[in-house]
DNA sequence: ATGGTAGTAAAACTA
């Protein structure tokens, strides 16, 4: 099969964020793009957009926040809307597609938290757990899987740009470091570090509400690809693409990209 | 120690 290239990006957006996408795809050309905070529901999705250009759209949103979507070159065999157990579905956050060849993609915009002492903060550390139980329902360590998305966190010192002072952070801190660990534990590689282990400095996201964050370097790496081990065997370079982040309107974060021989 | 911006959607609420 050769070259196979996934990526994820949360686009704060798709409506406001149509041309940008669709210029960014026709650069980097993507076998698979996960997205997520698309904040549309499915009935204003810009399905025929991206059709028109060769991507199969599978999009989960309900309304004017959240929402996840995924595109893909080759239209899915099967796919799976949100969480399948007791609690909250949250298809708008949860979206699963399998790919003719067997190839699994998981894309999730994980609950952000907004404060330690939030409700939602609780929300978001048992949304791991049930995400783990997710992944121990549905798959094996052994498959071929791919997990993208927003995670909301920022798994190590190095993923941000000031831990002393974001240390408590919904995104930095102890709780999410073990929930997210959790998951990671079932099977899991972060494709970004097995590329880059112990590098700083590269980040996914930056606030809108700091000024020039970019060109000074205020980020944090929030955004992740991660593989099964036998899919990450064969995963050849992951990489932050922040050209778009220099666009007239960007979004606050910026895709992550993953080049597999498959 | 608070606010800074952007998006949705029509006043706050989320991030």
């Amino acid at each position: 099969m050769g070259e196979f290239k996934i990526a994820t990006f949360n686009v704060n957006s798709i409506r406001t964020r149509l041309p940008l996408v669709r210029s960014w795809l026709e650069k980097s050309v993507p076998d698979v793009l996960c997205m997520q905070e698309t904040k549309t529901p499915d009935d204003k999705f810009p399905k025929g957009e991206f059709e028109a250009i060769g991507y199969n759209v599978v999009c989960s949103g309900k309304g004017g926040r959240n929402g996840v979507a995924i595109l893909s070159r080759e239209e899915p065999v099967e796919v799976i809307y949100g969480f399948d157990d007791s609690e909250e579905s949250d298809e708008d956050r949860l979206v699963a597609v399998k790919l003719p060849s067997g190839l699994w993609v998981v894309n999730t915009y994980v609950p952000q938290g907004q404060k330690p002492e939030s409700p939602m903060f609780q929300y978001k550390l048992k949304w791991f757990d049930r995400l783990r139980s997710f992944f121990e329902r549905h798959f094996s360590p052994d498959d071929m899987l791919v997990w993208c998305g927003d995670m909301n966190v920022a798994p190590l010192p190095i993923d941000v740009h000031n831990p002393k002072r974001l240390l408590g952070h919904v995104c930095f801190r102890p709780e999410v470091w073990e929930s997210f660990e959790k998951v990671k534990s079932w099977g899991f590689v972060d494709l970004f570090r097995k590329h880059h282990p112990d590098e700083p400095g590269h980040y996914t996201f930056f606030d809108y509400r700091v000024p020039k964050a970019v060109e000074r370097g205020l980020g944090w790496r929030v955004d992740h690809i991660l593989a099964t081990q036998p899919l990450a065997d064969r995963c050849s370079d992951c990489w932050i693409d922040l050209e778009p982040r220099l666009a007239p309107r960007p979004s606050d974060h910026t895709p992550l990209i993953a080049l597999f021989d498959l």
